[in-house]
DNA sequence: GCCTAGGTCCCGTTT
DNA sequence: AAACGGGGCCTAGGC
């Protein structure tokens, strides 16, 4: 399932590479080795101790011993070539929109992991934005009383707003969320949103930022734009959420029952 | 220097991933498993065969088989742990600030790597914006004849303008460089500066965007709002670049030479 | 194909 | 510690 060589060649190392990835196994190498970049931009990485992953789809991770984030990649690229060339194993990974070209040039290989694996699993992410305004659009009241929502991601010029509602005395109110802190380019987002409402419609509505927290700077420009801000409990809406999978549930196996 | 072991029993594993983590050692493990992730969001992941990198730093990967991105991770965490429960290898990768905990549930491990990789290379990253706001700040010819920079990230309310300076006609000039495409965010965020400048000083200066290209909606923006834009060639800008290199070269050896 | 916006964004920098 | 903005951001969704 994944085996793991030591090569004694350059050249058996080209040969295990070159045959993992034309089987489209996940493929990774340790070894010394430098890097080169170009593409959007360009970079030079000098001698040292890495690893490698060419995944099953041809994407590309250059990682250092330490860190998060890789040093060099190339996300599912097109051509991936593996030769040796001046007693280095040299891999170049191209892909086109946009061109970019990594080279890897390994001076020392340690060793080589290769083999596929199954992968089925359904991966699912909770609380992200997308789940928060779902909540919010079924919740109204949560932002404010009287407040109705009419449209999810509405369409206004080239972007789109979270919300679009009518409040209590039938005001049209665009609602900006975010999901952990909202800083001033949410401001400027919902204000943008407004503005262009504003010239389309002929109608001032109301700009409502809503999140669990606001930088400072945030509510300095909400109240310069003439906007307002409504601060947001998640384990509140949580909460809803789950009421509302107990409702369904129950709805569920009620009409279980009934059949 | 990278060991690999197909180990027997998880017991075998626990004690091996154990070691290898407090001897800060780079280990990766390769099996089946499921992950769960509570933090800012929470996630689910149910069974499949997937590797987990243990960086020498501590940080926490976990990667499928196709994909630049990993599906759960840990930035340089504080706390690993690793227990056998329930005929189960658990690794367990806890962060505070924000507060995250991921769960790796092993239902088998093939295999597993680790080792010291030593890594003192340097990495050094060409025409970043950082590169690009240089070459303008010695060349502001490249955007406006008679144009005078006079600052470099000139602080504006709680942000930064890239470029701060006067045109010929002694107007002050704020200027938002993007290094690829400027869309309308970036237009945003110049109206932003242009704004607070005006607020605060009484003056209402020229704000200028300049990018290789622009959207239309980044243009349409533009116009509205009473910004300007100014394309520039990147190519053009490694020339003026490279020429200045050369001269700084010249002068090197010049110096040298009357020493 | 472009464009918009989110992300457990991460990361560096500055206040 | 908070905030701000870049990133080779990547990725998903619309048109």
């Amino acid at each position: 399932m994944i085996e793991y060589t030591k090569c004694s060649s350059n050249n058996e190392c080209v040969e295990i590479i070159k045959n993992a990835v034309r089987n489209k196994e996940l493929t990774i190498i340790f070894g010394k080795c430098t890097v080169d970049y170009q593409g959007r931009a360009a970079s030079k990485l000098t001698e040292g101790e890495r690893f490698v992953i060419i995944k099953q789809d041809g994407a590309i991770i250059i990682h250092r011993p330490i860190g998060y984030s890789p040093v060099n990649w190339q996300p599912s690229t097109s051509v991936i070539e593996v030769v040796e060339r001046d007693d280095r194993v040299v891999l170049t990974a191209i892909r086109n929109k946009p061109r970019e070209i990594v080279w890897v040039y390994f001076s020392e290989i340690y060793g080589i992991i290769h083999g596929k694996l199954v992968d089925q699993g359904e991966f699912v992410m909770y609380m992200d934005e997308h789940e928060i305004r779902d909540i919010l659009y079924e919740n109204p009241e949560l932002i404010e009383k009287g407040l109705r929502i009419i449209e999810k991601e509405k369409p206004i010029g080239n972007g789109y707003a979270d919300l679009f509602g009518i409040d209590k005395n039938n005001v049209p109110v665009i609602i900006e969320i975010k999901r952990i802190s909202a800083s001033r380019d949410a401001v400027l987002q919902l204000f943008n949103y407004v503005k262009i409402y504003e010239n389309k419609t002929g109608v001032k509505p109301r700009g409502i930022l809503v999140a669990p927290n606001f930088t400072s700077s945030a509510i300095e420009s909400i109240h310069k734009l003439g906007l307002e801000y409504k601060e947001i409990n998640l384990q509140l809406l949580w909460k809803y959420k789950k009421a509302r999978e107990i409702r369904h549930g129950t709805l569920l196996e009620f009409l279980a029952k009934k059949k």
